[in-house]
DNA sequence: ACTACATATGCACAATTGTTCATATGTTCA
DNA sequence: TGAACATATGAACAATTGTGCATATGTAGT
């Protein structure tokens, strides 16, 4: 900042700080790592998924009662499981016609109450 | 899950474990809270304002920067930069023609590290 | 007042997403 | 094998979202 930085055109934006903007280019993540963690945080950012996953918190349940208890539809509740299984976050086990479900990962419990957290404090 | 809990038929829904099913809607958020706590992970959950926001732990940055460093359009940081603002998750100071812009939370870094310790264990 | 520049914003549009509906799959029991 | 039931899945559709484009707003210097 204290530094003599030129204005610098690039593709139409101007560069006013390029010691900053080289810092932080080279602290950036890896474009994949950053498209998963992307994906990670759009798939908890859904109501019904987060509805799903509070509702494991308490114990494995089968997807006609998750539906149940969330008044929604079966279909729906099984797109959405679907959705939370190729995340990991949830993961199941068959008993006869019944599929169980369950929490897949100890990270999404305290994440969710960082989450909590922040918009307590608005 | 021992007791006898016969199936009872609820909107099209079978509910096999009725014992569960009341106890995880009475531990059920309130809705409001809920929708804001998607609303949070939603706007994480974004490629684009992850970069924005792990660029602004390096240091406050005015929009151009932004834009440079990201290679994007100041158009896009400016619409993606009002959603973070929306969101608390970023405060700006002006000077003169430049706006900087700065983090306005302290759990998003953590909220972030540990997305990366999920995605990690894949 | 006028120009230059940094940023913000409204509109439009393509892309993505969540749900419903219909139906397929898989399992149990008779 | 066939009926009943739990779950999964594909197609369709409305709703939402991210970005580009054009332009407005705000500030500084002349």
């Amino acid at each position: 900042m204290s530094q003599n930085e030129p204005n610098i055109e690039i593709c139409e934006t101007t560069v006013i700080h390029q010691n900053t903007v080289e810092k932080v280019q080279k602290a950036s993540m890896a474009e994949e790592t950053l498209l998963e963690l992307a994906g990670f945080f759009k798939v908890i950012g859904d109501p019904t998924r987060i509805k799903i996953l509070t509702a494991l918190f308490v114990s494995e349940m089968c997807v006609c009662d998750i539906a149940a208890a969330l008044s929604m539809s079966q279909s729906a509740i099984s797109h959405q499981l679907r959705v939370l299984k190729q995340a990991k976050l949830v993961k199941f086990r068959r008993d006869g016609k019944v599929v169980y479900y369950s929490l897949d990962d100890d990270h999404v419990e305290a994440i969710l109450r960082q989450g909590l957290e922040h918009i307590k404090e608005n």
